[in-house]
DNA sequence: AAGGAAATGGAATAAATATTCCAAAATAGT
DNA sequence: ACTATTTTGGAATATTTATTCCATTTCCTT
């Protein structure tokens, strides 16, 4: 080799999309400070636009050099030639909302507006959370054993009611066959689950006896569970086949349910379109 | 006078807010090129994080000294401190949430995965919707309304009845005398409504007939009506005595219920908390 | 353990970017 | 129309920021 040129002679990415995908195939078998870089890099994509070399590799806790490599490692000339890729996709995420959330809370401490302002924030953070949570492999398998299902039967009661009733409500709109046990007059459905029919059990702590038993029912009888629940200490983990968990950030006593529906009705809509 | 000071000896916005709002107080009375700075500046706020006092400059068509100048009347020591105000206000609030997002919609159209993407935008947006457009007067007159009444009434139903069902649990474990009419059975508790009760009515286009029945023959009866729904071109518009809408974003056939959940628990717990 | 290759840190340098300054032009007041 | 004042443009300078280079260290191979 008669080149000093650096390990790898591709051409630099050209959007956001391809940079993400660059790094990912990358950060396999990275010398320890390249991969530190890459680390860091991949954890803060948002950063690059407005930060320096400097801020950067001081984030990353290497000499800037080491950054500098990494940038060329990528395919950038430099670190402003990948920064300029950035800097020109940069759209930026604070709209009016911080200004009017922050408005709202400032509206005196329990009053409603700041009420509001908190459980927006709430909900707003517990679907943001989501976004990074999801289980991408345990929502495919929860979609593949729903609709594969005759009928789909759904429980959840207490706080988790509402989010049983906006599933019944999607499915019916979707045309699943679809049975919302309801608990109504204490009368028990049970033995509506058939052979060839799926379960979907909602449930959080304080979990709700009636759930859990009737997804230990439809187990016990050989049918699938599908577990939308908070915890993978759940009880209804070691009764169901796929787990989903969703976690709510709560202010004060309540939680909001924002993450919960989010889940439910890309489960419901998820499922409506495989059976078509 | 033995002193060069600019124009104003103010001190320099600490917010974005602050920024816009001194930007408008001032833009009056300005000579020419500082005037073209503050149209250009008011155009492209988003761009200053991003931006060289050259590519401002340029994009106003002034020299970058006026910039420069400009930045000093706002009260910042010059560009870099004013640039410093933006790059900050860029970093709070946000992880990776984007990143993971855009994970998420990559994993293919149609894939449960993207469609979980799209609801929780969907959720967010919403729900930054509701901050910016809330009504604080109608808010406050809502709780007022609910937390006189001896009984609340709640009643929504189809899609608006996972809403009525939460505010119905979150009542229930507030202490606050409430009911729930659910249709079960077609029974029609119209008559549990007695003087001294309120109504708190929600739904959304199409308009449940049940539910705007109701709160006619509350409003014949003289009890005050709360709604929850998400236009002011509603039909329990003219019913009620307290409005609160809600606009949620879709995607696809299908709405979340985010921003309304936040308005109805915020409700709850305000009522409440006033009742104590 | 020795030798070679790869990786690393930091000092030196190059480039870019921000900032100041002042002579010239424009404007307003009389 | 003249003068005092403000505004302007751009060249000169200061500062920050990016980039390179190489002596030193670390890691791997045999």
């Amino acid at each position: 080799m008669d080149d000093t040129a650096l390990p790898l002679g591709q051409p630099a990415p050209t959007s956001v999309e391809e940079f993400r995908h660059r790094l990912i195939l990358m950060t396999e078998a990275l010398p320890r400070r390249l991969r530190q870089c890459a680390d860091y890099i991949a954890a803060n994509t948002d950063r690059i636009a407005v930060s320096t070399v400097a801020e950067l590799s001081a984030g990353a806790d290497v000499p800037p050099s080491a950054l500098m490599r990494f940038c060329q490692m990528l395919g950038f000339s430099g670190f402003s030639e990948m920064q300029k890729l950035f800097r020109d996709a940069y759209a930026p995420g604070w709209p009016d909302y911080t200004t009017r959330l922050r408005n709202l809370k400032d509206a005196g401490t329990g009053s409603p507006a700041a009420l509001l302002g908190e459980f927006i924030e709430a909900g707003r953070l517990s679907l943001e959370a989501l976004a990074e949570t999801a289980d991408q492999v345990a929502l495919a398998r929860s979609v593949q054993i729903l609709s594969k299902a005759e009928t789909v039967h759904v429980i959840g009661l207490r706080r988790a009611f509402p989010v049983a009733t906006y599933l019944a409500y999607v499915f019916e709109k979707m045309a699943v066959p679809a049975m919302l046990h309801d608990g109504v007059g204490k009368l028990d459905h049970r033995f509506a689950l058939r052979s060839g029919d799926a379960l979907l059990a909602i449930t959080f702590a304080p979990y709700s006896e009636e759930t859990i038993a009737l997804a230990q029912d439809a187990r016990n009888r050989g049918l699938p569970v599908v577990a939308l629940t908070d915890h993978l200490t759940s009880p209804l983990v070691r009764v169901s086949d796929s787990i989903l968990t969703v976690t709510e950030v709560d202010f004060g006593a309540f939680r909001s349910l924002s993450a919960t529906i989010a889940m439910a009705i890309t489960l419901a809509v998820a499922v409506g379109s495989a059976r078509t």
